[in-house]
RNA sequence: GGCGACGUAGCCAAGUGGCAAGGCAGGGGUCUGCAAAACCCUUAUUCGGCGGUUCGAAUCCGCCCGUCGCCUCCA
């Protein structure tokens, strides 16, 4: 097999993924500043990192991914002030939002989630550190990175202190001994929380609780550290600089990951710009195998532009797929038990020699080639819409073999091996997570729309096809979609 | 002003030197009581524009046009 290729942000280029030990992963990726409700520019990185160690995992690597929340900031404290309730309130609030929407779309490959309060220690030991060695010094209760001690600095994001002072259009804060210093630790106003500290009552700034956390649970030369690409500078500059020079290491991390932005007319969705989508609402419109597919229809590498056009067009192109594979289930349902043990759907190695028909050669060499496609995608800097299409080829392939002439376009083992790949690949996207197209097995809604199937059916023996239609009308009214197949009425949710 | 990314059919989107994947939408056909789903055929002589390199470029180089991002909190 292909080895897995990434793009380096640190390189500018795709080059060979060499973890630090060989056959383990260690992965790295920035969460939200938890001050308001998760909106669906969050969910790239979440759903990327997610399906690379997916991918990672099935390669055989043995992953240990760590993600986090920054959970103290200036504006979780702003927010607190106005609402009157203490920062806590703010960051539980909003972790609590963020983590119901990785379960409901089924974003669940982190090991841990850790938060920067919980690691004030840590945080403070880094900083000390820093000082003692004469990286950073403190300033009137703030510690400043002294950006002129790392010679490597600006080696992430490709420009130089010199053309950054040059562009530079903050206004500077005189006390520091260079403009672009950037703050280790933040004196406390009064009102503020604030942890103590050599020098004296504040928090953490923004950088350094993901150098400490990154170190702490992952070490120094961790193999990827991902987010979006807003975060190369200053965020994952600053991390590099304070971590490497806080270890004497390079590199902090191997790879460097970063999504590119969602984007909703043509714009960046930001708080700052007031235009999010909050995935709360959104997860309520859409199943969640529709919004993954949404976002790995595009390289994440590339802007994706946010729309409900786009979404109802991920929508039906989930479908597609969900219809293939749960066309290729039933089949396998209604198959004869074919001489394997007891024949069922999804029964293990039910590999009784019997001579293939033509079509399901076909049939079990597309879900071959659809694995092998999917694989090339996949290893080449996650190249999801790639791998997509080779799922989309498989259904084709699927759909082809099921309505061959005379039905000889699918034995059993053929079924079983597109299932399988069905199965197999489009979990690594996530696209069987929550929503199904397969009816589900129990409630009373779905016992009642059975009945009502049933009814109709009768109605349509009887060839009083008023009744028939009104009954499917109406069920497609409250969401239930029919097809009449030869072998009978199947019926569904609609996604 | 500095740094960087991108610009492929009506729309979305792969492809980074050898005759332009895939999806959605559209058109024609098959199947169906009708519909849905599905299948078959069809929809870019052309890849923002202009030059250049090459036997050959969407793919490499230069310039131009356009869009977006970072440089300040941001996934």
């Amino acid at each position: 097999m292909a080895e897995l290729r990434l793009y380096n942000t640190l390189t500018r280029r795709v080059e060979p993924f060499v973890p630090r030990t060989p056959g383990r992963a260690t992965m790295y990726t920035c969460g939200p500043t938890v001050y308001d409700y998760t909106h669906i520019g969050h969910l790239r990185p979440a759903l990327v990192s997610d399906v690379l160690a997916r991918w990672l995992r099935r390669l055989g690597y043995s992953v240990l991914y760590i993600s986090n929340f920054t959970d103290i900031d200036d504006r979780i404290i702003e927010r607190a002030q106005r609402e009157g309730v203490g920062y806590r309130d703010v960051a539980e609030r909003y972790i609590a939002d963020y983590l119901e929407n990785m379960r409901v779309l089924g974003i669940d490959q982190v090991d841990r989630y850790v938060r920067a309060t919980d690691h004030i220690p840590q945080i403070i030991r880094m900083i000390e550190a820093l000082v003692e060695r004469g990286f950073a010094y403190p300033l009137d209760g703030d510690v400043y990175f002294d950006v002129t001690r790392d010679p490597d600095y600006g080696k992430l994001s490709g420009r130089s202190l010199d053309q950054m002072m040059a562009g530079a259009r903050v206004k500077v804060d005189e006390r520091k001994r260079n403009p672009m210093d950037f703050a280790l630790w933040k004196a406390a106003k009064p009102g503020e929380p604030a942890w103590p500290s050599p020098w004296g009552p504040g928090r953490p700034g923004w950088h350094i609780e993901c150098s400490a956390m990154t170190l702490e649970y992952l070490g120094s030369g961790l193999d990827i550290h991902a987010g979006g690409d807003d975060l190369i500078f200053p965020h994952h500059e600053n991390e590099i600089a304070q971590s490497e020079c806080f270890t004497g290491e390079a590199p902090f991390a191997r790879y460097w990951l970063h999504n590119a932005m969602v984007q909703i007319n043509e714009e960046k969705m930001s708080k700052s710009l007031g235009n999010i989508v909050a995935l709360r609402d959104l997860v309520r419109r859409y199943p969640a195998p529709v919004l993954r597919m949404f976002i790995l229809s595009t390289h994440y590498r590339k802007p994706l532009n946010y729309s409900e056009e786009a979404l109802e067009e991920a929508r039906r192109a989930w479908e597609r797929l969900a219809n293939a594979r749960e066309a290729v289930a039933a089949a396998l349902r209604a198959a004869p038990p074919a001489g394997g043990p007891q024949g069922a759907a999804g029964a293990p190695d039910g590999a009784a020699p019997q001579p293939a028909a033509q079509g399901a050669e076909e049939l079990a060499r597309a879900a071959e080639e659809a694995r092998a496609a999917f694989a090339a995608a996949m290893n080449e800097d996650l190249n999801t819409p790639l791998a997509l299409a080779a799922l989309f080829d498989l259904a084709r392939a699927a759909n082809s073999a099921l309505v061959a002439p005379g039905a000889r376009g699918a034995s059993p083992e053929a079924l079983r091996a597109a299932l399988a790949a069905f199965d197999e690949l489009g979990g690594v996207l996530g696209l069987w997570t929550g929503a199904t197209a397969a009816p589900a097995r129990d409630g009373i809604a779905d016992r009642l729309v059975e009945i009502l199937v049933r009814l109709r059916s009768e109605a349509r023996a009887a060839r009083d096809w008023s009744l028939a239609d009104r009954i499917r009308d109406d069920l497609a009214s409250v969401g239930v979609v029919l097809e009449d197949l030869p072998q009978g009425t199947r019926w569904k949710w609609q996604a």
